[in-house]
DNA sequence: TCAACTTTGTGCATGGCTTCACAAACGTCT
DNA sequence: AGACGTTTGTGAAGCCATGCACAAAGTTGA
């Protein structure tokens, strides 16, 4: 039987991780009325090639027309169904410091398939805190099936020393998909995948590209490599 | 004359990448008073192979020795210096709310050569508060060269709508380093550095992997596709 | 209906990154 | 001093991703 190319084709990761920045894209067209949109005029909105766009929508299956490009709400929907946005993530955040109070009242968090369930924090002081309508509770009652809906991703905002222990609440608990907001590396068994997005690794590549921006300056006077 | 390497070779950006988690690895290593490591131990502690570990160092230059390994202080030093951490790099942060105060008062960031030295906001309610001693500013000030401190690295933690003006402003000020929190793609002229943290980006790789173990388990059964 | 024009989808070449495998280099022990 | 075990640094091979270029496919207009 003939199923989705999406669900069924090996879809490249490089691919996969500009499939979000095309969706956003879309989603503003189409808010904005636009019907269609060429590969080459995506393409620019997004800072790709437009070979590079065609080949990766290619990966999903044969959504565009030739001649014309591109019906954007199709496209959109596509694009959702391929990343998984047609179904309900139930998002469980671990830590309600800064960053997790930040990330909870985060309303474009919930905007495409992701809902926040439950919230945890060990700090009794914060125990019982509502944000955004959700109470605050100890990470204990995780393990209690009955005390909690089901989650499937969890969020780690808590300190680099805890991120471990947590983690390994949460694949107790059957979560199979962490994000990780601590600067710790996870041990994790085969089959959950952890994403890891960290603040200072981004500033200091940042901080090596300044570095030889300006060194080059400095050396090499004026000219700069072409 | 003879240089660095590390400021005189090209490093490749996978690399670089992966520096700033092998440096925070080597620093813990070097509180724990732990003297030398070899390749196989910090990528296991890492979670990389040995031989890329290896190769990724070679691009600094030779800092191990062969039968026993890498002084930890040493290669951390050197890791430190081909990131640019030896120096200090000025922090603006615009955008100052819910995420620009977790951002603003994140320990974390300080601690390698990164200092925050101007909150942006041009809310009339947050101008004048003080966020770890530092007092909100209206963004118009950065235009005013006497009114703010160098500024190496410009963070935008506005809404999307407002990220494409923000930076305008702050690549008009001289700033060449940009690390984007709004979920827009911004346009630069050529020479400046702009990365991107989208916690939705994230979240949507997570969905998809997520999908995919879920149709595995679901349509095939036990057995999954060599 | 048919020709001219536009844009997609993709085979192929190119380049960069990762992994393997091993010689060279170093320390240690006798 | 010399043999032995360990670990680095790196050529070579394989793999994946990117970019080019074009035939196929569709639209539009006469
Ligand atoms: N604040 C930022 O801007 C920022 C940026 C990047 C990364 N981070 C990282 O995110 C994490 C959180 O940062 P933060 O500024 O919110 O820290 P924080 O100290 O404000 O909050 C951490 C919270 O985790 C809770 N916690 C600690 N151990 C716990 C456990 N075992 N179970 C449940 N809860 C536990 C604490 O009670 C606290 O409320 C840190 O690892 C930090 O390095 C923060
Ligand atoms: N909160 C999160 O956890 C989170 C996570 C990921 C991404 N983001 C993104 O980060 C950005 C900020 O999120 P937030 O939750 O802090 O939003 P927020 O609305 O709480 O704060 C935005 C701040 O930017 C200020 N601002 C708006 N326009 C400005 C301008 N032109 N100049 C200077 N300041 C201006 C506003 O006054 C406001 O204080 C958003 O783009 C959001 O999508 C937030």
């Amino acid at each position: 039987m003939s199923a989705d190319p999406a669900l069924r084709r090996e879809i490249p990761d490089a691919t996969v991780a500009r499939l979000p920045e095309y969706l956003r894209t879309l989603s503003r067209l189409a808010e904005d009325g636009v019907p269609s949109v060429s590969s080459e005029e995506l393409a620019a909105a997004v800072g790709v090639r437009s070979a590079q766009l065609r080949k990766d929508l290619s990966h999903l299956g044969s959504y565009g027309v030739r001649g014309v490009g591109y019906d954007v709400e199709t496209l959109a929907l596509e694009i959702s169904r391929a990343l998984g946005l047609t179904e309900d993530w139930p998002v469980a955040i671990v830590g309600m410091g800064n960053l997790g109070h930040a990330l909870a009242s985060y309303s474009g968090f919930v905007t495409k398939g992701f809902r926040i369930v439950a919230l945890f924090d060990d700090d009794p002081a914060l125990v019982g805190e509502r944000v955004v309508d959700i109470a605050i509770r100890p990470l204990a009652e995780l393990d209690d099936k009955h005390a909690v809906d089901p989650i499937s991703i969890g969020v780690i905002a808590t300190p680099a020393q805890a991120a471990q222990a947590v983690c390994d609440r949460l694949v107790g608990a059957g979560i199979s998909s962490i994000l990780n907001f601590a600067p710790a590396v996870l041990s994790v068994p085969a089959g959950v995948d952890v994403r890891r997005v960290d603040l200072s690794t981004e500033l200091q590549i940042l901080a090596f590209h300044a570095q030889r921006k300006a060194l080059a300056a400095g050396h090499l006077g004026t000219a700069v490599v072409s």
